[in-house]
DNA sequence: CCCGTATATTACCCACGGGTAAGAAATAGT
DNA sequence: ACTATTTCTTACCCGTGGGTAATATACGGG
């Protein structure tokens, strides 16, 4: 039965008996790859520690080294894609361009991060699963996220870029069909994450858009797909990322 | 708490100790409106069968008179969603029109019902709660929905009214937009369901359409359509309606 | 080599909730 | 009014799965 797929990159750190030593943050990284992974596959209730212990070479408690509870892994998963998100709104906020320019650099991201496994638990887990706590942060994130949006099409509308629309109506549309994407997509298919995004970027905003944004033919298709470890969470760690959401960078208190 | 809030139509048929004799049937859909109603506002783990008996007065075990099953009643709401979205395609079949203009009473039908509760239920439940039975109906079911998008998309390319581009990736991206008003609208908001329904039509295919949708200023708003009665799931019954669907007509076999 | 700490295991607890059995209460038919 | 049938209730079963306690094993430092 299904032989140790190469989906998800390399295996668990706990290899029955070997070098049992890794660093603690790479476990704690590895059940969270394996949570996601699961979560979305199976479905967050009908996946149960046991099995995600099971799969990493573990048994339940030691699950409870890393993690208060189950709920916590969800919100966890759920935090390192909402921190993929951030960043790429504030990298937005950062750069210049007009309102339609900073839309469709939101669309590209936001649609390449909703590819990933990360990315899909924004909108596959259901918030009512965590502690009133955590579902007040994940809120509040997602209002952040849906005025960046809002932000941008109100901003087109006034420098003139995109025509004027209910800023309010446009994004839920706009986020509707990015938000799909993390429901239909699979890496396997005949679609390249990063052309999805592209395509999407020209589609949702060309009705909008004040400037006709009809193809330019001379564009070949040729993108590289999204190269190399293509699936998998590859979770690039680039420097000045530590900044990102305030919560969840405690390495837990213990 | 709660104080009946006048969103669910009218009371559970079981008054405590009041006339008890109302048909089967009926008795049968109060169960269906207050499930799919907890199932929306809880989420169907959440939900337990004592949860939707004590709401109607019952008791649990009474449920099963009516039902093989907590997954049976999950069913039986998606299948009235999915009678209802059907009914429209059948609807748009049979009349005419471009491919454009299909597309767009699709869309306006398809978003009305995503404003209901058992419009909700085609896509905030999971399909992987039901019998791989009752699974496989629905995503049969999904791909005739998929299938109507893509269609229109291409008849309307073919006869020139909508612009060249994938039927495929369009239908995602109408559609995501479109099942998404089912994770955000909730009746008590500013906008009105019909409001919301024309305004995407108008939104999801400016985009693509060859003439120029800019929205005809003397249109006035008077669509009559759903009218009277608006929220709760009206159940209108109209003739010829048991044609639908062949799953879900007979009343348990029994 | 020994001890303290971190880590993992085995063996358990128990609340929850779907589902069932047996029988009471209402209903319909004649 | 008596019976047959449907409908509903009380009382229960039990599998599941999150979480914990007690304990064993590995590891690092002196």
């Amino acid at each position: 039965m299904d032989a140790r797929s190469p989906t998800s990159s390399r295996q668990s750190p706990w290899l029955p008996f070997e070098s049992r030593r890794r660093a603690r943050d790479e476990k704690r990284e590895a059940v969270l790859r394996m949570a996601v992974q699961l979560f979305l596959e199976q479905g967050y209730h009908r996946t149960t520690l046991n099995d995600v212990a099971e799969r990493l070479n573990i048994t339940k408690p030691a699950l409870y080294n890393y993690f208060r509870g189950k709920d916590e892994i969800l919100f966890e998963c759920w935090a390192i894609g909402n921190e993929r998100v951030d960043d790429c709104i504030t990298g937005i906020a950062s750069g210049g361009g007009t309102g339609l320019a900073k839309l469709r650099k939101l669309i590209v991201s936001y649609a390449e991060v909703m590819t990933t496994d990360y990315g899909k638990s924004l909108v596959r887990f259901d918030v009512r699963d965590l502690t009133e706590h955590n579902r007040r942060i994940v809120n509040t994130a997602k209002r952040k996220i849906d005025r960046a949006f809002r932000d941008y099409i109100a901003e087109g509308i006034a420098d003139g870029t995109i025509k004027p629309c209910d800023p309010k109506l446009s994004a839920f549309a706009i986020a509707g069909s990015l938000n799909w994407i993390g429901h239909w997509f699979h890496p396997g298919g005949p679609m390249a994450a990063q052309a999805i995004a592209e395509e999407f970027a020209i589609r949702l905003t060309e009705g909008i858009a004040t400037t006709s944004t009809r193809k330019k033919a001379g564009k070949p298709p040729r993108k590289t797909k999204t190269s190399r470890e293509d699936r998998s969470e590859h979770h690039p760690r680039t420097a000045a990322r530590a900044a990102g959401q305030s919560q969840r960078a405690r390495n837990r208190l213990r």
